[in-house]
DNA sequence: TACAAAAACTAATATGCGTTAGTTTTGTTA
DNA sequence: TAACAAAACTAACGCATATTAGTTTTTGTA
């Protein structure tokens, strides 16, 4: 059999990688069983463990990927010469971008993250906490330049972020508002508020 | 055995919901043992029997409850003679109180709620819905009154309550950061925005 | 002290889980 | 077509789970 994978360009590891994403992300990563997700790829069970080494694993390469995606875009927008304020909308919107193109992905990184093993539940944890921190260093320079109010930045990245996560809810409403006007109106709200004044 | 409760006022089926919520928000409802709960508690597995009905009625109770608080709530704020800026903070700041008052059981109920069987699990979702509905009708009413910016009120609301929810990473920085600041940034983030101007 | 209820215990059951072992089928290349 | 490797299959193992049954201990009251 030759090594490069002719016809569709995914291996049968990554349809494993995708299906067990969705799966994660409806029942939990405890709650869903090797069964289902064999169920899911069409496929008995054991087979299964032929493209993979564990559930665990699948966790894990789920996990991973999302995070690096994120800390490699928030180097670029790090090294941008652009104002504060722009870098923070183009945090804000990439954030929403990842919620609405990889939802699986992203959901199952940000809930099923405990049922990492170590040492890669340390290593995520460091990841995410590196990640608050440099967004911490970015409010804090918009406020020493008077871009942004004297607010604590740790508060404005805990708001920042748990707003953007809370686009997992959104499907509800995917049919009355176009993602244009979500992400507009996000920026609006988390850069200016909502009152008049 | 009298039937008033002497000595501590918390009976051991308190004891038990106390427990089971902070073992569901730690390990996730189905990663939780009954063995550990027991272990938990002070007491062997099938002596919990004696006083729960099963394991998913204990999720049951700690979603409810916490559901029935925030309801309860809502109406009270509605019913308020106040402008709808005063309202929309009334929110903010009871959502952060719940927050830091009930981590365990808020936790639970806003993570673990998938996990409720039918028909509980639709009862959740609705009350769930029907809280969000309510939300919206103070944005749009705040929009016509011209108070509050013309923003889509649903992102709104995905917005603020997505927000809120966020308090569950709080701890980490418990130590830094007094609630009142806390409380006070996140109601000035959300209402006025961050942006100097 | 004797009774009765509450609540603990031990033992066991049925079920579902991730995973392994061993074998057969499939598909590609020589 | 023969050979070989990839990937499917069936069967089964060992373990952990929630829960039940049956029994004993504890505890409060008459």
């Amino acid at each position: 059999m030759s090594k490069i994978k002719l016809g569709k360009n995914t291996s049968k590891k990554d349809v494993i990688i995708k299906k067990s994403s969705a799966l994660f992300k409806t029942k939990g990563f405890n709650a869903a069983s090797m069964r289902e997700l064999a169920d899911a790829v069409g496929v008995e069970a054991p087979s299964l463990y032929n493209h993979i080494g564990s559930k665990s694993e699948l966790l894990q390469t789920i996990c991973f990927k999302v995070a690096n995606e994120f800390t490699t875009q928030l180097t670029e927008t790090e090294n941008k010469k652009c104002s504060i304020t722009d870098k923070i909308e183009l945090i804000i919107r990439f954030h929403i971008t990842m919620m609405l193109d990889k939802f699986d992905e992203v959901f199952v990184a940000n809930h099923e993250w405990k049922h990492l093993q170590e040492p890669f539940l340390s290593n995520f944890l460091n990841q995410r906490r590196n990640y608050e921190k440099r967004l911490v260093a970015i409010i804090e320079e918009g406020i020493a330049k008077k871009e942004l109010k004297n607010i604590n930045p740790y508060v404005a990245v805990l708001t920042l972020l748990s707003a953007v996560r809370g686009l997992e809810f959104w499907q509800r409403h995917k049919k009355n508002i176009s993602i244009k006007v979500l992400e507009d109106d996000m920026v609006t709200h988390l850069l200016k508020g909502i009152t008049m004044l």
